[in-house]
DNA sequence: GTATATTCCGTAAAAAATACGTAATGTTGT
DNA sequence: ACAACATTACGTATTTTTTACGGAATATAC
């Protein structure tokens, strides 16, 4: 099996192609019927889940490292990355042994003490937004199952990534007042209800509808279309999309978003 | 020489107690005269600056790390550091053999093409804001020259340093909006003047000093004495001190400070 | 055509931010 | 003693921003 093969040459020479002592952990999250979702994987034969990780090869720089882990795992180009925090301690991967052992098993290896891969990790924490609909969750060869959770209805999660997954949020929500968001979170189209939807859901209150739109209309980040969408016996309301020129320099100046 | 003896097996055996690829800057500020300063050093032999950097002990936490860093180039305790952003890129240290290998010359070792200093490092940035007056400029063993440069007026400085400075002060800028700034910065008593000042040159702009005021002393961070500075031949300014249980819970919990 | 659930909008009140000028004060020099 | 100087101290009116809030319009199902 070609996949054992390269399993096997990670493990014993990973060190080789990968920079030691550091890695990356994606918190990727999608939005769908007004819950923030987040994707997680779970290793073969373990009972926690992981966010999506992997390691930085010296060929590539670290924002390189977190837009091809984060393509592996949703089969999305063009994702929208951000840097939010370093974690490092000698402990904060303590039973680390666990999965690595496992890997080792199933490469049918004995992991030996000095591995590279049962070392200290100091792990550089990105979250990335992306559209629910269009992801494939992908796991890794040795991961058994990988999915979306609720963000405030986690699994029991490995190592300390609770917590990564904790300041991602908090960090995407501090961010959310300064930059414009929804962009990969929502299709193409939208309405009023449906971004402010989204807006509630990350900030995890309650929004004045009539106000939130007029602030939101009045970055020119967002604009009004001439149709409407069928949403069953109700009025339809109007779909909006993206300027994505004012978006983008938004994203790139800051925009002071008070709600 | 005791200190050539730990240089020597730093660049030696280094790898067996720091963790590998991945170092630590820590950005210094200080200030003093209506200027912002950053702490910079200069290695021996070289014409490049160089911001507080180091590597981290296996046996610490990359906080600890970076505390142990500034700790030694200034001589102070309790320092307050931020944790700001991680720089990787297979490049960023295109030239690092010059400085290591005048690291070597130094020790009397060649340094050979495997050895770990030569490596790709990601750094995780940091900066921390000192008391100016209580810094001890304190290079290392290899360092020919420790001392303040005015932010706005730096020198040539190696790698991607000046990028580190930069963004450092972008996120100084951003988090003054937010969270209390001064205690380090100031004397332990104040004058409004003094302290107005001091956010004056962080953020580059002219403030109102009448609004400022009143929108400091509204966030009850500060606190009026019944105390004035002789300030020659003026009228003597009150001085303030810092109310240390609301500066502290405005850091924890942050603050708006519309300013 | 009536019931239902949803969208859509505008205005008044409150709060916050901004703009601005003058009196008080502590010296020094005469 | 007092005039000149440089600095601190402070209040109020104006403008801008934010918040609060209710009722008419609409699309379907029955």
């Amino acid at each position: 099996m070609k996949e054992l093969e390269i399993l096997r040459d990670e493990i014993l020479n990973g060190h080789n192609f990968f920079l030691r002592n550091v890695s990356i952990d994606n918190v990727i999250f999608g939005y769908h019927k007004k819950e923030l979702k987040v994707l997680l994987q779970r290793p073969q034969g373990l009972n926690k889940w992981t966010v999506s990780g992997g390691y930085i090869k010296r060929t590539e720089t670290i924002e390189e490292a977190a837009i091809r882990i984060a393509r592996e795992r949703t089969g999305l180009e063009d994702l929208y990355l951000k840097q939010f925090k370093a974690f490092g301690s000698p402990m904060r991967t303590a039973d680390t042994e666990i999965p690595i052992n496992l890997k080792g098993e199933q490469a049918n290896i004995k992991i030996e003490k000095g591995n590279w891969m049962l070392d200290y990790f100091v792990t550089l924490g990105f979250y990335t937004l992306t559209e629910f609909d269009m992801v494939k969750p992908t796991g890794e060869f040795n991961t058994e199952e990988c999915k979306w959770f609720d963000i405030f209805n986690l699994p029991s999660l490995l190592f300390d990534h609770k917590l990564i997954i904790e300041e991602a949020l908090i960090s995407l929500r501090l961010h959310i007042y300064h930059y414009p968001i929804g962009y990969k979170l929502l299709t193409e189209k939208f309405t009023l209800p449906e971004i402010t939807s989204l807006y509630e859901t990350i900030l995890e209150k309650k929004l004045d509808d009539r106000n939130f739109s007029k602030k939101l209309l009045a970055t020119g980040i967002i604009v009004k279309l001439n149709e409407r969408r069928y949403i069953g016996p109700h009025r339809s309301p109007f779909l909006y999309v993206f300027n994505k020129i004012k978006y983008d320099e938004a994203l790139k100046n800051g925009i002071v978003l008070a709600i």
